[in-house]
DNA sequence: TAAGGGTGTTTCAAAAAGTGAAACAGCGTT
DNA sequence: AACGCTGTTTCACTTTTTGAAACACCCTTA
């Protein structure tokens, strides 16, 4: 028995399970069968047939006529266009970004909460001398980056709980956390710190430093991170500790711009 | 009294009304209150709330806490992340758009249909005179620009009927087409030929020409069309007849990577 | 200060939609 | 030919959804 993601109670239970089958796809996942959705999310196949014929005819889902496999459909892009036009954090990271990729050697992110996974809004690869190691759009998990750690650690506790039991809470690399104690024991200290750092625990050789983005409201709408090639610093304690102050002033920074302007943004 | 969009009879009605709301999104209506959504989609007030908070609640809306109103959330550009990168249309355009790009000062476009309007998927621009005037994940009209009428005219009749007697079928500039009868001697021409095109019909400066991407069992699955700025050629016609075998080229191309492959994908 | 017009939200009985076990039909492989 | 898988249909049952009205709130206007 399968509980849905994040949420308690929704009042819609029939969209609520058209957006779990949405939810279903993931890099790993990127086309499902009737019976195999149903099998993976809990339900009756006449039921998730039912969604997914639904998904499909709104251009959400794409049936692949050959297979009868789904995939999703064209409608999704249509709405991130939207999203990433109207919504202003992106561009007030890429203005901020710009300001320091040229001084700096590390990939600037910006990301936001959604359900139990960060999911990027804007990246920029400072001077370079390691890729961008995620896209717009793409998610992580909230324990296994300083950029999760930073939106983690600013939810609530049950918040927090949940998705301890969820199982998004697992291991990417050796050094992923896995232990809800040693979690809870960084919460607390991003909490008291107002930072977040992370050494290799979702990529091996990627270590990060984060900060969170408040908007007026002093609630935390993003994080920043600055990442780094591990194996390229030595004396890892001095450098992330210089990181630190300027993670700090770019997530700043970028807070100002969200707490100047709020909503007069033109697409 | 308004129908929805593309559909005729869905099975799962509540799921629809669902996606109804996300795709009363445009970039001219980006956040909308309870009560404004309620009256655009012909629905009672108390039924949006709930559907509205469901959707919310999985990410693919947000509220703002201060107007109470919503946009957008961010769970749409993960899927979109995940759209892209799983269907291989995108990249087998832009990898045959490459190998053109360097030789034509055209932009590039890629498309495929999405209800009643045209997505970008991919778009590349020429060595460029014009910038790319739409980008992934933009829409326009089925009747207005060439790939549009490509993507419109390889429907069924009765499809293009219903998009004829749709809110979308208006004018963008002057010499947009708004008359069924025109429309429908352009298809059956461009159902003869094989090819589209469009003389400043969507942007007023903006010609193209279009040509369809066939699946291996001869569907149409996208469109792909060249654009080229109109002040700066003085004889068009013989212009744009010299862009309608290069434009077949390309989506023939395009057509045989689709066609080759199908589903050997990796992410 | 009060009225008016806007907002989002709650109620609760009536109505409609969603549900799912089982049976069916089809396609490969065993 | 039997098995195991697939997606789909049926139909009585159950549950969810529905919506008019009332409520509470915030503005702006009179």
């Amino acid at each position: 028995m399968e509980q849905p993601p994040v949420i308690e109670m929704l009042p819609s239970q029939t969209l609520a399970k058209g957006l779990r089958i949405l939810n279903a796809f993931s890099p790993t996942r990127t086309s499902w069968g009737i019976r195999e959705l149903a099998r993976e999310l809990d339900m009756n196949p006449a039921t998730v047939a039912r969604l997914v014929t639904t998904l499909a005819g709104a251009g959400f889902l794409e049936r692949d006529p050959e297979t009868q496999r789904y995939a999703l459909g064209p409608a999704v892009i249509k709405l991130a266009n939207l999203y990433m036009h109207h919504n202003p954090l992106p561009h007030y990271a890429r203005k901020v970004f710009e300001s320091y990729s040229d001084r700096f050697d590390y990939n600037f992110y910006l990301g936001t909460l959604n359900g139990y996974q960060v999911v990027y809004l804007a990246v920029l690869d400072g001077r370079g001398r390691i890729k961008v190691m995620v896209e717009p759009g793409g998610s992580t998990g909230l324990h296994s980056t300083a950029l999760g750690k930073i939106l983690l650690a600013y939810q609530s506790d049950s918040f927090i709980n949940a998705f301890i039991n969820s199982r998004l809470f697992r291991a990417y690399t050796e050094t992923t956390i896995t232990d809800p104690e040693t979690l809870w024991a960084q919460i607390h200290e991003i909490r008291r710190t107002g930072y977040a750092v992370n050494h290799g625990e979702h990529f091996h050789d990627i270590g990060a430093v984060a900060a969170p983005v408040f908007n007026r409201r002093q609630e935390v709408v993003a994080g920043v991170s600055l990442a780094y090639p591990r194996n390229l610093i030595p004396n890892l304690q001095v450098n992330v500790d210089n990181l630190i102050p300027l993670v700090r002033e770019i997530a700043d920074n970028i807070s100002m711009y969200v707490q100047g302007d709020a909503r007069s943004h033109q697409p």
